[in-house]
DNA sequence: GAGTGCTATGAAAACGTTTTCAAAGCGGCT
DNA sequence: AGCCGCTTTGAAAACGTTTTCATAGCACTC
């Protein structure tokens, strides 16, 4: 490996003066600067990141914090993350949680030490302190998708009304009850998408009816029985608003199998358009998440954090992000 | 941020003594051990990553380059590699490369200056010669899922033999004329994929009818057209394999749009065991690669590599893993 | 009692940068 | 001639580790 010292030699100047050219310092003679540009091409010379971010104090690296990469929303996220970052010249790390206190713990540790610049969080639980920690001790951190009211930034959809629009658009159609299959209430956006659940059907002049909301009991197969006995209950519902689109798919297997038509029968809406709700027999009608871009913004406000805290300028305060939702309407629906 | 002089400090001790017993050397006084470990915990210190990794030459970080991680299969590799690496020790750096060479490239630059250990390529393509030059310079690499005969490690399914299989169960369950919903043929898999649907054919006395190979053009929706169009000319298939879980469900949509039973009329085999297949109507019959266990071979092959490398012990000749598929039966299948 | 070998420790060099400080060179002014 | 100010450059310190080298202490052995 060739260093700043082979260049210098080789253009025949000090290891300073190739430092200033190469970081673009402009106190440097134009006669130098050309030596020293074609020593470094000549020696096909690039500096050492380990030296130079132990001198600056910084990586050029951010961490992704998710749940698992392989739940359904999170690649999209991760591109916008990984896109934006590379363009700013910043380093994607991957973290895979699986909401393991410990295995967060670990990552925080081992990234703290790694001086990481600063995170995004999309694993986020109401009681996660060692995270909260985080911003407490000053790190730049975003949290994306996952917020609970504390001083931090954040890159959030509206799921209260996103909810409210889905579940409106259904008693719009002339439905008149609607089943809700809701995700781990814990979760931020499943108690938002409940409640705008709610909203809507108060605002229809509509009665909430408890029975009719499917709980998650152990993953979203659950959902195959919950349907199952619902639909064959007095209460049959004319529709069912599934608060994501795994949720929808199994809900729709489960219909299918007790012999009802989509939509004819009952419909079907689902939440987060994602790839296989188009794919499906028949098209899912979902309310879409602008992921890629909400992984965008969340690196861009990362970014901008980490270079205001570095540049010294006064720090703005914390800001909430809030992104729009779609929502598309396709076979699943009448 | 406190460093080890200040915890030599602590101590009483010199921050040699204090590496020492971080490290873990024997040759350190037990009294001496205590009461380093004791100022560290007190300071809470922890190492400063990125100026050991500049004093022992590596950063303990490998990359994971992809093509892109929404694609179906990258997910579950991914954390295959992510859960292995960080047991080990290991960062893992994402790459979405889009098959750019640009990026590529640029990934390549900017990792070798990172003192990236080692590179896990899931994005080679035939004439990728900038990641071949990774291995002829030396670096640590292992190729994932695409392969070409370098002599370079790699760890990758049979998959002229997995095809095999797949279509030599439909002609054993007494389909005659068996289309073929092929991907892009200058990749490895479905180059093999399409090998071993023919070599099963052949091994069957079943002729090899070109037009019932449906060749992808652009994305996999192409495949929408292309079944539709099979489907109404004298040639209809009674059944169709396609190379990848998206197309079958594609292809599906399309059967079903011609007012197709499946499997009463035609029968229909994927690849891959995504997500996706067991949950559509009707779940579909596939073959499933153990992604998970690819992601974890891959990482244990590549830290291996890296390990014996710094130990300079004698570098092993590379070799190719060869991990087993398994054909899964559903329902899309008679 | 001198030499030997072993353990435990510290001082200092090294890793490859960036940046501070000092100074050299030079033109222009009094 | 002396001084000032400007541009350009190099030497050296610093970032936080690990590791080499040297040495001190101590128990044995002859």
């Amino acid at each position: 490996m060739t260093n700043i010292k082979d260049v210098a030699k080789q253009a025949g100047v000090s290891a300073s003066t190739v430092s200033r050219v190469l970081s673009g310092k402009n106190c440097v003679n134009r006669e130098t600067r050309r030596k020293v540009l074609e020593a470094a091409r000549a020696l096909d010379y690039s500096p050492n990141v380990l030296a130079k971010g132990l001198k600056m104090g910084r990586s050029n690296t951010i961490a992704l914090m998710v749940p698992s990469i392989e739940n359904e929303i999170f690649p999209t996220i991760a591109r916008g993350v990984e896109d934006t970052a590379r363009k700013s010249g910043y380093t994607v790390i991957l973290c895979n949680t699986y909401e393991d206190v410990a295995v967060e713990q670990a990552y925080i540790n081992k990234l703290r030490t790694r001086w990481i610049d600063g995170f995004i969080v999309a694993s986020m639980l109401p009681n996660s302190d060692h995270i909260r920690s985080l911003w407490e001790d000053g790190f730049p951190v975003v949290l994306l998708s996952r917020y609970y009211g504390d001083p931090v930034d954040a890159v959030i959809v509206d799921n209260v009304q996103a909810a409210y629009d889905a579940v409106n658009y259904l008693i719009r159609g002339g439905h008149k009850r609607i089943a809700l299959a809701l995700g781990r209430k814990e979760l931020p956006f499943y108690a938002d998408r409940w409640a705008g659940y709610r909203a809507a059907l108060a605002d229809n002049g509509l009665p909430y009816d408890e029975r009719l909301v499917l709980h998650e009991t152990n993953g979203t197969n659950s959902f195959y029985h919950l349907t199952k006995e619902l639909v064959k209950s007095d209460l049959r519902p004319d529709a069912i608003f599934a608060t994501s689109d795994p949720k929808a798919v199994v809900v729709m297997r489960a219909l299918h199998d007790c012999g009802l038509r989509i939509p004819g029968d009952i419909s079907v809406i689902g939440f987060d358009n994602a790839y296989i709700s188009s794919m499906i027999e028949p098209p899912l009608s979902t309310v879409s998440q602008p992921l890629y871009e909400m992984g965008v913004a969340a690196a861009k406000r990362l970014i901008r954090r980490i270079r205001s805290r570095e540049d010294k300028t006064p720090a703005e305060p914390p800001s909430v992000e809030v992104m729009p939702t779609d929502l598309i309407i396709r076979r699943s629906t009448r």
